[in-house]
DNA sequence: GTGAATTTGTCGCTTTGACGACGGAGGCCC
DNA sequence: GGGCCTCCGTCGTCAAAGCGACAAATTCAC
């Protein structure tokens, strides 16, 4: 049905309108109700489109949500690091920034139980920096570059850890700003993706305290 | 092509978002643009609809124009008179406020020289206020009512009187508010629709002076 | 002037959305 | 239990919008 968010390639003006659509419904709706409120008429009336249209276009209203999540992460993604930014720390730390100002926006816009949109979003925003990551550490300029599989698993490895000191962060009950978060996390993101970066294994802290900036 | 803006009888949503596209591409072009500088490919790129779809609503930009400036004046009338608001003499000089703040709106917000523009939204204009007194006037409760010619021919001099009344105001270099001067035409209109309203020959000023109230 | 570039209407053809209807699944009341 | 209601998922049909292409008309630059 809904191949993947990411691939924009020549999308059908009518389908990006139906889907806009639809997300803002169920933003609108998320606001005031809680998710298992939502019926999937009730959400194709407040988009002002047909219910079989939107059956064509979700299986269900958990794949809207997942769409929207998704949808909604991106384009902030977009705007902050727009298309082929290159891999430097300072890009690093907005997209960590980016994540917890994401995660917080959503907390307080759905004040009602949010039972499956947590794990949902988790999946959908995890994916996305999965996809980031991977382009930044893929096209690395150096000859010397690690394999794909490396790169993925780094990817993934930085995917996971950056998404868990967000979660981390937005559950404190005194949070710092989020760009102060994001200084702090920078280090140990950075930290676990030299072996791949750089082609050698990540040194202790303590390790890496006798030399400073050994490498650019 | 397009019958009529005021025949809204279970429109296909998609024939609404349209038309509502094009209009509201059409007024954003006016405030940056002349009317004339305006192309139908500008409009569509704006609207974010196919230069083909224009085509299929209007037959040119000025078709747009002229359901544009009925659909605008139709709207701010249906939220001021909703419905079937009833005969009134309050009615009627909220009705007359209507066309001069409409001129005015209109006015500034396209600064370039308008052209056919003026004499388009005259016509529209003119039509609806025909449209709506007609039906005042037709549905009046009394036995003693008029024919339908009749009704027609005072439905178009009162037309032509409120908006006569309101280009001379909005040309003026200092104009009083929009209330105040349908305040002043108000007695005017109400005294040249006597005749079909209720069955008698507008009396002068000078020959009303002596009795006060006759016909409520 | 000429020639390039742009705009204009108009065409088929394809894709998408609107609509109404259907049977079925679940909740609720009596 | 049986009725009533709402929501669900799916279908077929038809209208609307997208798209590319076309020749003709126009604007613009040189």
């Amino acid at each position: 049905m809904l191949e993947n968010v990411s691939a924009k390639k020549r999308v059908d003006p009518r389908v990006r309108r139906t889907r806009q659509w639809l997300q803002q419904a169920l933003l609108d709706l998320m606001a005031e109700k809680s998710f298992e409120a939502i019926t999937v008429q009730g959400l194709a009336e407040r988009a002002g489109v047909n219910r079989a249209t939107f059956y064509a276009h979700f299986n269900d209203k958990y794949a809207l949500l997942e769409y929207a999540m998704r949808a909604q992460f991106q384009e902030k993604l977009r705007a902050e690091l727009p298309e082929g930014a290159p891999f430097r720390p300072e890009n690093l730390q907005r997209l960590i920034q980016l994540v917890a100002e994401n995660m917080a926006e959503v907390q307080d816009h759905c004040p009602q139980p949010r039972g499956q949109m947590d794990t949902l979003m988790e999946k959908q925003v995890k994916a996305e920096l999965h996809e980031t990551l991977r382009g930044w550490l893929g096209g690395l300029p150096t000859g010397r570059r690690a394999g794909k599989p490396t790169t993925d698993q780094a990817a993934t490895i930085a995917s996971w850890a950056i998404y868990g000191a967000a979660v981390q962060w937005s559950q404190r009950e005194r949070r710092e700003p989020a760009n102060e978060f994001a200084q702090q996390v920078l280090p140990f993101i950075l930290a676990g993706l030299q072996p791949v970066a750089f082609g050698v294994a990540p040194e202790t802290p303590t390790a890496a305290r006798g030399r400073k900036r050994s490498a650019a």
